[in-house]
DNA sequence: GGTGTTTCTGCACGATCGGTCAGAAAAAGA
DNA sequence: TCTTTTTCTGACCGATCGTGCAGAAACACC
């Protein structure tokens, strides 16, 4: 699908540049949207000319896509590392621990997402429909096992999986939210606080 | 602050017109994001001409904060209405309750304060730092107040009630998401099942 | 140093969008 | 009915934005 350089060869030049142009991008288009940011503020952040974005992208929809489809596989890699083999309380807890590192380390990867996903995901699409239900149901079936094991509780997995992500980047998303009615006070700790606050359900939910 | 009509006084017509616009404003905004959007999609959604919509509100931001604005009470409601008199398990779970009621019927309004807060909320500003705090602070306390009774288990109120906004208006916000992992199959039930995960594992969380 | 390729810029076009304004049309009030 | 106010429209403007393109500049290779 993706008509993706069909030669992957890039010039030094190239791969410094484009990495700067993503960065750039990934500041820009997560603060003000597809539509909302401009070539210029790209090109602005990233060092650059307008018309140099353009030469290394055909255009500001080409980068939003191949920014997305770059940054896919780490964001879905927490998930896709819970391992059947290990303990499943382990394995849950560290999943939870994960996302909250994303959380914390990748807010901007985390409102990327949750914005094109919000406005109908028309470029991830398939990637949603195929690849992401395939994990998703892969790892439900695991964490089902476990529960029909007896090692945990029983429970719904697809939705303790949602519930997971909602949790989770929630403290991305609605950070400012979350800011705002913390207070200064308690918002220093707020991501450790919220950690611990989430495991401490799962564990309750879980606990056979 | 607001420069909001002095005289609320309207003719038959400004009212008819003005729920037709919110109307279209929501469906455009909630859809597009407020830079995405543009006054022709609303104007057209409305079955109004460009120059009318402007005629009755002074520009598109104008429509996007009074629309904000006028939506702001009801989004909250549900934890105004949490009283301290009820019963502690059952005032939870109905705002619960209230709150998935919200996302299945009220997506639109959902996603506009989710894209809203996203993008840095400079429209909502004060009201989050002092009315919803303000409310956010009230009703934690009265929930900590029945843990001091050991009415409920000991967790943390502020992190309950993030919990709560996070899981519910994550099948708002993310439904296509949520609808794509799920399969049609599974779909269609979705929000009951849902809400019974939810409910779950709060009442496992919080019975005493 | 010469040559071909890659990288970058100046210029400018066309499209879109938000907003203005005079005046027409419709409604309300007398 | 006549007048006043409200409502609506057509024409248009300035600004912004994405994009194309010719050619300059920088670079790589021999």
């Amino acid at each position: 699908m993706a008509k993706a350089d069909v030669s992957p060869r890039r010039t030094r030049i190239q791969r410094e540049k484009r990495q700067a142009i993503f960065e750039a991008a990934l500041d820009v288009f997560s603060e003000k949207g597809l539509r909302g940011a401009t070539l210029d503020q790209i090109a602005s952040a990233a060092g650059l000319s307008k018309q140099n974005i353009v030469y290394y992208f055909n255009g500001k929809e080409a980068i939003y896509s191949q920014l997305l489809e770059s940054l896919l596989e780490e964001w879905v890699s927490p998930l896709r590392d819970l391992s059947a083999e290990g303990e499943p309380m382990d394995e849950i807890l560290t999943y939870v621990s994960r996302k909250m590192e994303m959380s914390r380390k990748m807010p901007r990867e985390s409102r990327l997402f949750a914005t094109e996903i919000l406005h109908g995901a028309p470029r991830l699409g398939e990637m949603l429909t195929d690849d992401l239900k395939t994990l998703v149901d892969e790892k439900a079936a695991v964490i089902a096992n476990w529960m029909v094991e007896g090692r945990l509780a029983t429970i719904d997995p697809h939705h303790l999986i949602f519930s997971i992500w909602a949790m989770t980047q929630h403290y991305a998303d609605f950070d400012l939210q979350v800011q705002a009615v913390l207070g200064p006070v308690r918002s220093d700790t707020r991501f450790e606080d919220a950690e611990a606050f989430i495991k401490h359900m799962l564990v309750r939910a879980l606990l056979p």
